[in-house]
DNA sequence: TTAATATATGAGCATTTGTTCATATATGTG
DNA sequence: CACATATATGAACAAATGCTCATATATTAA
């Protein structure tokens, strides 16, 4: 094939592509959204289970905040927060189930 | 759900899917292993489609051939990669397809 | 063997990333 | 209001990342 005949990636495709496998990528953010597609979590509990401090957690949050991975409401005092994009829960859980069965 | 209720992920299997991830996290390996989808390559070849350095695409194959994602084949002087693992390929048609239908 | 070509690799460097620590903000209670 | 609790956020810093440049290795041809 020359290089005209490829069938390219458009640019905004590749940044949001790399966006979301960005997201995954992380070892605690895997693991919170893998939390939240079990149920919805405050932040403290996600910390507590995690093993992780309040401000890391919540630095995280805030990230697939951005990333709309991820939404909340607020109870009194506390935020829940819960996976806002089933699809790239779906990734995560191909990608797990195959790492899994190998 | 108290903390040791939940369905935690095995150590291995989240570093292993995290390795997967940050590889297909990348703009250069996503447009690297896109083309080797399409096509087995000669890395000149993939420098050139893509604009890149001989050295970086080279860097990037190192990297892909340690998680086992690309294999090669020599001809003489040539060497002919492509995918080995379809697996990896269809989570990244997947992530592609949704960011292109959105 | 010498030279040419194709690819790999090490060092160096700028950028990004994920955390901690300290502090700010928001809500509820007395 | 003052205070406690839950969460967010900015600064700083170490570690990881992706590139370039120079050079090494492998193969082929003369």
């Amino acid at each position: 094939m020359k290089t005209e005949d490829h069938s390219f990636l458009d640019g905004r495709v590749i940044e949001e592509v790399s966006r979301i496998f960005k997201a995954l990528a992380d070892p605690t953010r895997m693991k919170i959204l893998y939390l939240l597609s079990q149920e919805e979590c405050h932040v403290s509990h996600i910390a507590e289970v995690l093993g992780m401090s309040q401000s890391a957690v919540s630095h995280q949050l805030a990230l697939l905040r951005t990333l709309r991975l991820v939404k909340y409401r607020r109870e009194g005092k506390t935020l829940f927060y819960s996976c806002d994009d089933e699809h790239v829960i779906s990734l995560l859980r191909q990608a797990i189930d195959h790492a899994q069965h190998q």
